[in-house]
DNA sequence: GAGTGGTCTAGACCACGGC
DNA sequence: CCGTGGTCTAGACCACTCT
């Protein structure tokens, strides 16, 4: 079997040393990191190779420079548990809310694309889909309820219920489609749980009054449409965090 | 009156030229843009700090960039509203939504800080703050309920309801604490209009079933908190987006 | 003035895609 | 092979903070 590469930069490397580095530190209350040229040296690569992972962590909100003064960490940044910045799967989402995750498939069917989904999917309406609606649990409790839909003609193979019952969504995508999510894009709203059912067409799992709706569409590196996922969440088990910014 | 100073970098300036080309590229259906080494010789500026530009511009989705082929306008950018990436104003909020934004200030009062808000605004429990609700209308109907805390003695003058009457919250801090806000943690849940009601011990006047609550802490230069804002959207009328990366 | 982050440049070399 | 984006370096100079 393929697996998936890991083809490790430096920057990536430097990355992780860093990230490393700062929560050793904020284990010894030492908030102030060397500076720049130091570092650098330290690690031994150029001052801007090192810019460019400060820039980052600085954006998801890890470290705060001061102009002059120097670079701190950001304690506030090591309290987040779900930052909405990361793609990552529904397990991993359960487990950083300080939960044991697991789920079932509820479903498995192929449908044909309707208008909606034929455009966010960009292929001809009519068009063969695979429909897959999990439920996922934190500590045995319903947390995520998530219908994805992709085109069946992605896959090279057939696959069966089991194919989906494993931890990783994307992984599913890259093992059996050879193609890797890049980047996605969200958008928020907000149901009771009578129009959920609703909208589902069956009962939920869910017990609690409302639910955040994210419908989400991954693409891969060329810019394709892979995915079309619409996830509700009980925020009461599952919140979400997200650091901002300003840019410029 | 001293104006907020606009620092025009060069990286500045390139984003916003750069991205205009996209704009007017995009209108003409053209969607490769030129070789770096072209725009860069065009711009008269390094390759290196276009290239930074450009990186900001993929992780915002704007262009897709094919190693070996080329860098590419992403149409489904341009159809983004609301993007929750930016740090934005709820007036600025309606009208990328497509509505005509109109506010009212529901309540203004100066409160105790209970161990909550003195946690998260990080000064001693039973500090005189100020208290803000909005209500923000889009075309006339409620769209968003707003509330804010924080600290009274961070302005130097007295404050009555006209300061908080114009369009931008974070001009107001700006201009009458000279702070600014440079980024803010977000947390998401959701709550029915009832359970909303409820919270904040009077009617609103939203009228869907649900709402989307993003609880907000804003940070200023330094790290520390100055603002923190419970907002309450009509989903049906507002709609956010959020555009994301893989990182590495 | 010393120390530190912020900006920008010039250029080398690598890796991918297509001819 | 060429054209293109991806990575990395070395170093110059500016701007802010503190003493």
């Amino acid at each position: 079997m393929i697996k998936p590469v890991s083809r490790s930069t430096l920057v990536g490397t430097l990355r992780q040393q860093v990230l490393q580095e700062i929560v050793d530190q904020y284990q010894q209350k030492n908030l102030k990191l060397p500076p720049e040229q130091e570092m650098a040296l330290q690690l031994n690569v150029a001052r801007n190779t090192l810019r460019q992972v400060l820039c980052q962590l600085e954006s998801e909100g890890f470290i705060i420079r001061k102009h002059g003064k120097g670079t701190f960490i950001n304690p506030e940044a090591l309290q987040i548990n779900v930052n909405l910045q990361e793609l990552i799967d529904f397990s991993d989402i359960v487990r950083k809310c300080g939960h044991v995750p697991s789920n079932t498939i509820h479903s498995l069917k192929e449908v044909e694309a309707d208008a909606k989904l034929a455009a966010l999917l960009e292929v001809p309406q009519g068009h063969r889909l695979l429909q897959v609606e999990y439920w996922i649990y934190a500590d045995g409790a319903p947390a995520i309820v998530a219908v994805g839909w992709c085109a069946r003609d992605i896959f090279s193979t057939a696959l069966d219920i089991s194919a989906w019952e494993k931890d990783s969504y994307f992984q599913v995508l890259q093992e059996r489609a050879g193609r890797m999510v890049k980047s996605d894009r969200l958008k928020f709203s907000t149901l009771t749980v009578q129009q959920a059912n609703m909208l589902l067409g069956h009962e939920t799992c869910l017990s609690c009054d409302s639910v955040l709706v994210i419908d989400s569409v991954a693409f891969d590196q060329q810019g394709t449409p892979m995915i079309f996922g619409k996830a509700l969440f009980d925020t009461t088990l599952i919140q979400f965090d997200l650091f901002r910014t300003i840019k410029e």
